[in-house]
DNA sequence: TCGATAATCGGACCGCAGTCCGGTTGGTAT
DNA sequence: ATACCAACCGGACTGCGGTCCGATTATCGA
C-alpha cells in the first residue's frame, strides 16, 4: 500500500508550534464553528470570526490563508477519520477488497460525509477559484481514486478519471442538485450509478 | 425536437430597448473584451470595465448583474453558434444521428468551445458560487444532455447524469489539469472517453 | 537567569464587488 | 409638438476579503 505517504505527508507538523499561536488556531476554530452554526455560513464575515475569537484580523489571516482555508481547517478533523479508514479501516473502505468495490465504498462514503457538511464544504471549494484541488485533503481523495482506477482498469487514464469522478461529488454541484429539487437518496444513487457504470465491477468490458 | 423552447426563452428580448441603453451595452462589452484582452481576466475590476466603456459603474450591474453575468454575456455570441449547431445543424452535433453520436460529438464540440474561452468562462463560473447553474446557456447544454441521454439509456437518472458529465466539463477542473500539466488533447480524450463508459455507443449495457 | 532572535500578534489600511437614489433622458399617447 | 412617465444613468457609499508593518512575546543559547 503505497498510499501511506499522503496522510503522512498531510499530518506534517511544523517542528513545533508556539504555545499562544495553537491556543489562538483553537480559539479561532471554535469561533468560526460556532458562528457558522448560528449566522449560516453566509452570513459569517473574516472580522467577525476574529472579533468572536478575541484575535486580530491579521491572524486569523496568517494561519488559515484565505476563507476557503479556514473553512478547509474546519472540515479536517472528520476528513482524517475517514481517511484513517481508507488506510487502515476493514474492507471495502479499508484495504483488502477488490478495487471495483473500494471505488464504491469510498464514493458511498465520501457523499456521506459531503452530505454532513455540504455548507463548509462549499465554502472551502468555491470561495476561491481553483482552490478546490490546492487543498491536501483533495489531494489525498484524488490519489487514492486514481490509484483504484488504475488497479481496476490499467487501460484508463486513472489521473484524469479520478478528478473526473470527483467533479461529480463537487459541493456546488450537490448543492445545486439540492435547490433543484433532488433529495440526498436521489443524488447518492446516481454518484454511485456513476461510479459503477464508468468501472464494471463484474466481468468484461 | 421540442428542445427549440430553449432557444427561443434564450433569445427572448425585453419588449424594446432603449437606445442609449443598447448603445451602453455594446461600450461595455467592447470595453470588458479589450481590457480582458490586454490584463487578463485576473487583472480587470469591474470599476476599470466602466471607466474604460465610459460608463457609471452602477450600469454596469443593472445591466449584467455580477462580474460573472458581465463573463456570460461575453461569451453569448460563441455560445449562439454552438446552439445553433446543435438545434439546426449538420448530424451528428445537429438532429438525425444517433443519441449516443450526438453525445459524443456536442462533447467534442463542447470542449473546444470551452478550450477556445477557458479565462472567461472560468471567469462566468466560479466569480460567484452556483453561477454556472443559475446561466441560461448552462440549462440549454444540460437539457440538451439529458435528453439525449434518456434516448439512449431511459433507464438512467439522465437528468443527475447529464449535471454530471457537464461536470467533467467545468472551466474550473479543465484549469486545474492544466495547470496539472495536462495537455488539451488528452483532456479532451479523457472526457470523450468518460462519455463513451457511460453511455455505450453500441449494443448492450 | 537573562539577553538575542525569530515568530507571532493585531489593527490600520487598501482595492474591489455590489448597492442606492436623485437627476436625466428616451419612448409614447394625445 | 408636447407633456408625461418609466426606464436609465452614474457616482457616492458600504462592507468584505486580504495585506502590511510596528509592537509584542515565546523560545533557545550562554
Amino acid at each position: 500500500m503505497p498510499e501511506d505517504v499522503e496522510l503522512l505527508s498531510l499530518a506534517a507538523r511544523r517542528p513545533v508550534e508556539r504555545a499562544d499561536a495553537a491556543r489562538n488556531r483553537r480559539l479561532v476554530l471554535d469561533a468560526a464553528a460556532r458562528l457558522f452554526a448560528e449566522h449560516g455560513v453566509d452570513g459569517v464575515s473574516m472580522d467577525a470570526v476574529a472579533r468572536e475569537a478575541g484575535v486580530g484580523k491579521g491572524t486569523v489571516f496568517r494561519r488559515f490563508g484565505d476563507k476557503s482555508g479556514l473553512a478547509a481547517a474546519l472540515l479536517d478533523d472528520r476528513e482524517r477519520e475517514l481517511q484513517k479508514g481508507i488506510l487502515s479501516g476493514p474492507p471495502p473502505l479499508g484495504p483488502g477488497a477488490p478495487a471495483a468495490e473500494r471505488i464504491t465504498a469510498f464514493i458511498g462514503a465520501y457523499f456521506d460525509y459531503l452530505a454532513g457538511h455540504l455548507d463548509v464544504s462549499r465554502l472551502s471549494e468555491t470561495a476561491v477559484p481553483g482552490a478546490r484541488y490546492r487543498i491536501g485533503a483533495y489531494r489525498f481523495w484524488h490519489r487514492h481514486l486514481a490509484i483504484l482506477i488504475h488497479e481496476a482498469d490499467p487501460s484508463a487514464d486513472a489521473d484524469h478519471l479520478s478528478h473526473m469522478l470527483l467533479a461529480a461529488l463537487s459541493a456546488d454541484l450537490v448543492h445545486a442538485l439540492r435547490a433543484d429539487g433532488h433529495d440526498w437518496e436521489r443524488i447518492r444513487a446516481g454518484v454511485l450509478d456513476l461510479a459503477a457504470r464508468v468501472i464494471p465491477s463484474g466481468r468484461d468490458v
